[in-house]
DNA sequence: ATGGTCGCGCAGCGA
């Protein structure tokens, strides 16, 4: 809790989160029920289905945290919640392809880290106009990530990638061929993430199989284990280095009115981080 | 194995 805290506190660990909300209007009390059990310094958010005007700014506020947010309502948006500073936000290259596809990109510093919160297009089937699209939304996230970052940076790539990076990211992988999610293209654009100086820090930390992030809603998908591991967090070497654990929180998927998504986090060791001061509410007068 | 459920918004689409 950061209540009771009297002046700034300076933190030797920061934990950043990710979760597609799938509607963060809907899933508001959740996601606050959840930062306050999981205490994250940053949660990227995806999904959130909200036009800026919309966002529950004061929400966060209340619970301690600067939220940017990119979304057009309806579909897609994007968003982060930070604790320790949000500065340089950045939209990205939203916009500046054939098909924008959306509100999916959000970047911003976070303390001394850069983060990106990204929700990549679904692809629906392949050889359609849609997965074409999907995979010309990663060409051009690399290509941002060429221009504006750099692999020494502190850096943070997270979000829904919509791809399970192998086979043990999915339940099935027979049920998986020929699909999206798991198709060669899709795969190798992932990879090239990778290859550009990103670890997926979570299969790092837990290279055994059966661990998803997401479940279908329908036929009791999420009891049966029948999921895949399609939301990620890949980090930086230097990150990388200082990542003491990684962690999906399946519980959060349970319950009713769960997000189709879990969250997931990485807590790294990133010293002298300044917490930010918690928002004092106005309080009533009390007449006399 | 198929389809099964959600959210948005009020029909049917997207995931």
């Amino acid at each position: 809790m950061v209540c009771g805290r009297i002046g700034p506190a300076r933190l030797d660990r920061v934990r950043i989160a990710s979760w597609n909300v799938n509607s963060l209007k809907v899933r508001q009390e959740r996601v606050e029920g959840w930062i306050a059990d999981a205490q994250p310094d940053v949660l990227a958010m995806q999904e959130t289905k909200l036009a800026d005007g919309a966002a529950p700014l004061m929400a966060f506020q209340m619970a301690g945290y600067e939220l940017a947010h990119h979304g057009e309502g309806r579909w897609n948006g994007v968003a982060i919640a930070s604790r320790v500073g949000l500065r340089d936000v950045s939209h990205g290259f939203e916009g500046t392809g054939p098909d924008a596809e959306g509100a999916r990109f959000l970047a911003a510093t976070c303390g001394d880290v850069r983060v990106v919160s990204v929700y990549a297009p679904n692809g629906r089937a392949l050889r359609t106009e849609t997965y074409e699209a999907k995979l010309d939304w990663y060409a051009r996230l690399l290509a941002w990530l060429q221009v504006n970052a750099d692999p020494r940076d502190d850096l943070v790539l997270t979000g829904d990638l919509n791809v399970a990076p192998a086979d043990i990211d999915v339940y099935d992988p027979t049920l998986y061929v020929d699909s999206t999610h798991t198709s060669a293209p899709e795969r190798a654009a992932f990879r090239a993430l990778l290859d550009w100086g990103l670890v997926d820090i979570y299969r790092v930390h837990h290279p055994e199989p059966g661990r998803y992030t997401w479940w279908d809603y329908r036929a009791g998908n999420f009891h049966k284990g029948l999921g895949m591991r399609i939301d990620h967090l890949l980090v930086t070497a230097s990150l990388a280095a200082r990542a003491v654990d990684a962690q999906i929180d399946r519980s959060a998927r349970k319950g009713s009115l769960p997000s189709d998504h879990a969250p997931l986090f990485v807590d790294l060791d990133v010293p002298g981080v300044v917490l930010r001061e918690p928002w004092d509410p106005p309080r009533l007068m009390r007449g006399s």
